[in-house]
DNA sequence: GACCAGGCACATC
DNA sequence: GATGTGCATGGT
């Protein structure tokens, strides 16, 4: 449906004019967004900054270092993230993973076709459908887009999307929509978190936002 | 002091 | 399959 794809469009014209390029993820390697994408779930960035620059501090942000450090001493250097005991478990979780299928090197990661990919982060306990996808677009330049609540409160909210649709439905409708285009999906995401984050919280803060008359 | 943040797994119905 | 809950820090 073309309409649809020209309202897509439009909208992020719209984000992208206000706010200009954000040039996502923040992060200086695949692997530190990789980290990142788990130790940012359900949490504000600012937190996450705090527990990746003790990780850097200490040289550890590599797959080896962070996988044989001692589980104590990984919890309270990302203690500052939030949810540390969990996120100890999947960050130990998925280098595990990394390093057995890919011996922790991410252009092996990359040879993986995107689907099969997909599937096999999944399965790793602690690794949803929008780290995944997160870890899949801004660390490995998959073609896929990053679904998360502000995409779903947003366009709902604009009567874009029903209030009923799950996560792969949404994604679904986005990429049927728009051109197959890794920095398409990179950036539209990334002005869709900004939106939300700046005026488009639970309490909406409608008056200056980009997508007023959308 | 309540509310929120770039989720996820698990329990229960 | 839908809905509810625990996980925890730090900013507003």
């Amino acid at each position: 449906m073309k309409k649809n794809r020209d309202r897509l469009l439009k909208i992020f014209q719209k984000m992208y004019d206000h706010f200009g390029p954000l040039n996502w993820w923040p992060g200086d390697s695949p692997f530190e967004i990789m980290i990142g994408a788990i130790l940012t779930q359900n949490t504000s960035w600012t937190n996450v900054e705090r527990a990746i620059e003790n990780l850097k501090r200490e040289n550890l942000l590599d797959p080896y270092k962070l996988l044989s450090l001692p589980d104590e001493r990984l919890r309270e250097l990302i203690r500052p993230s939030g949810f540390f005991n969990v996120k100890t478990k999947r960050l130990k979780n998925f280098l595990n993973f990394f390093i057995s299928e890919y011996e922790g090197n991410v252009e092996k990661m990359k040879k993986e076709s995107l689907w099969l990919l997909r599937k096999k982060l999944l399965d790793v306990d602690g690794i949803g459908k929008e780290t995944a996808d997160s870890i899949l677009l801004y660390a490995l330049e998959k073609p896929i887009f990053v679904v998360d609540a502000y995409t779903k409160r947003i366009f709902g909210r604009h009567n874009i999307i029903p209030p009923t649709i799950d996560y792969d439905e949404i994604q679904k409708f986005f990429m049927k929509n728009l051109p197959e285009d890794v920095g398409l999906y990179n950036e539209y995401h990334a002005q869709i978190v900004l939106t939300g984050k700046t005026y488009c919280k639970k309490k909406p803060l409608c008056d200056n936002c980009p997508l007023k008359d959308v």
